[in-house]
DNA sequence: CTGAAAGCGCTTACAG
DNA sequence: CTGAAAGCGCTTACAG
């Protein structure tokens, strides 16, 4: 089957391909009765713009890339991801934006993704995640002046706009909820430490801790999967003063952390509360349903999307702050039992 | 910055721009010394292709694409397809194809989807999921002659390759485990009906019953969600001749259907057991461990790509069959408890 | 072994 | 309002 061209409307129409182009792509520069031909003759040959000649002649190439910085083990039950994948295409196929997707396993390859694309002119701009301390991405981005928003912050993203999420409110949130139950001794078990945002959860709850008189804040460091997940909270759970309850920083170590619970003959929510940061349908699946910090994020990453179009076409944007998690108490949290 | 182009190195070089091209992409045409040279010069200087003008030029867009046939919710908490994209992310990346993604509603709009990849010269190929009977999508990538590749089956796929997997003998592996833990009264939660693998289990899983002089084989269908796997497992619970084993489509409606268990106060494996099809590490996270039909979907995904890029460089590919799943036995299944 | 040139299918100034 | 033409950055026959 041979694709139609421009020039396959050109001559139907009985114009110029300059003519078709215009008419399709809304410009003026054709007659309305002219448009209304050629936009018909388009629809009815099923007509696509080989999206090639297109890129190639300084518009754009309507794609836009996301690494994956995980190993495939950590990805695959990370449900985050999906979830934030599911936002970007709402926008991106509503304006027929692609997205380019490349799993990479540090950021010294995804630096080197970013070029290629940018030296293949792939991608019109990229969302950044998981941002860390003095990341090396950004001076990169900054450099090839690849249009890109970063997800999450605050932090250092030099000229890149950032769609921020507040990484502070909602530990304090989960806190009050927890000492309002009688909690006293609340431990946490932590993203990786280089993580930008799993810092600024470590110090609001180092911070509530002081501020509520809690004998200490304890986070025990992590990396999201289940496997560490499990690993911190055996150690959690086999301190001489164990804690009555731990806040995860996502809901896979927070799965993993309550078959621990079980398994060591504890009951939860009686013997130990638990609650995990980022609701998925993971949180409700188990049995008690987890208590966790509910956000939306497929909206996080369609407003993520949105800005970096805008940011591509030009637009003036400025950072963003998300919508606050909130706490959505379900059966894994409670009043701790009478210990002796 | 400015990119640079194959006219930067030939003017470096002092060859032409034909040269280079040649130079680069290992044709005959240039010595090698001048090749070295240039091979130098482009290392140098950072080059990558325009793959713009590259998939203008007759050459391909160097990218194959993905449609992902699911709701959101059902998509973040998968695991199944994230495993398959990291496989393809191993074969693609070594080649330095990209693998364009889209999300998609139903299979009308991942026709809609395809259609247009091929007008726009978009990807080179595709791979295709969830193959279905008298599946819809099978005649329109003849039509158009992209090259296919199917993730599943036996089926009828006309011209497209298939890479198969067996999704019979895992499920009498499945049973000759329960039955010789004694078990009688074995039902199933199954994917949803009109995918082909999920008929095919449906019909090894009733004969296995049939021949084993099982009373009667009870599948009830979900769709792959924790709240329908949730839904089945309490209507199979529910009834008088309760089972004493069941075995799960996916490893979500698995692990909802032992939450079930446990809120109606079952213990598992005691009262009931549990066999998850596709192991992923959401079967190691929960307690008991659940027992798994264990497949290596990063490899499956890899090999199907790897297909892919056969096809799309002319080479004759013949249907594949992947390696069967094969059962691991964890904690959540046991011989039945002595029932009144 | 090397160079000059056409062409892929669009977009976009530039004339009429 | 419309047409003819240049140009994007490659690849690839075609001459030398």
């Amino acid at each position: 089957m041979k694709r139609p061209t421009i020039a396959d409307i050109a001559r139907r129409a009985g114009v110029s391909k300059g003519a078709v182009s215009y008419a399709l792509n809304g410009q003026p520069g054709v007659s309305d009765a002219t448009r209304e031909r050629i936009v018909a003759i388009a629809r009815e040959i099923g007509f696509n713009p080989n999206s090639a000649a297109r890129a190639l002649s300084g518009a754009s190439s309507r794609a836009i890339g996301l690494t994956l910085c995980r190993p495939a083990r950590m990805l695959s039950v990370e449900p985050f991801f999906m979830g934030l994948i599911s936002g970007f295409e709402q926008v991106l196929a509503a304006r027929s934006y692609a997205l380019m997707l490349q799993v990479v396993p540090d950021p010294e390859t995804e630096i080197e993704v970013y070029r290629r694309w940018w030296g293949e002119r792939r991608v019109d701009g990229v969302l950044v995640t998981d941002l860390r301390e003095n990341d090396i991405r950004i001076p990169v981005l900054d450099e090839l002046q690849l249009p890109a928003v970063v997800i999450g912050g605050p932090g250092d993203t030099g000229r890149l706009t950032q769609v921020r999420s507040d990484d502070a409110g909602p530990i304090r949130e989960a806190m009050a909820h927890l000492i309002g139950l009688g909690h006293r001794r609340i431990a946490r078990v932590g993203g990786p430490p280089e993580m930008l945002h799993t810092r600024t959860r470590t110090r609001a709850f180092d911070e509530a801790c002081q501020t509520l008189g809690l004998p200490e804040a304890v986070t025990v460091s992590s990396d999201y999967t289940g496997e560490e997940g499990s690993r911190a909270t055996r150690d959690l759970l086999a301190r001489p003063d164990r804690p009555t309850a731990i806040i995860y920083d996502n809901d896979v170590m927070a799965v993993a952390g309550l078959a621990v619970a079980q398994e060591i003959g504890l009951s939860v929510p009686a013997d130990l509360s638990i609650v995990a940061w980022d609701d998925s349908p993971l949180c409700s699946l188990v049995h008690p349903p987890l208590t966790a910090l509910t956000r939306d994020v497929p909206a996080y990453g369609a407003h993520a999307a949105r800005q970096l179009l805008a940011a591509i076409a030009g637009e003036p944007v400025s950072d963003a702050e998300e919508q606050s998690a909130h706490l959505t108490p379900r059966g894994s949290t409670a009043s701790p039992a009478a210990r002796v």
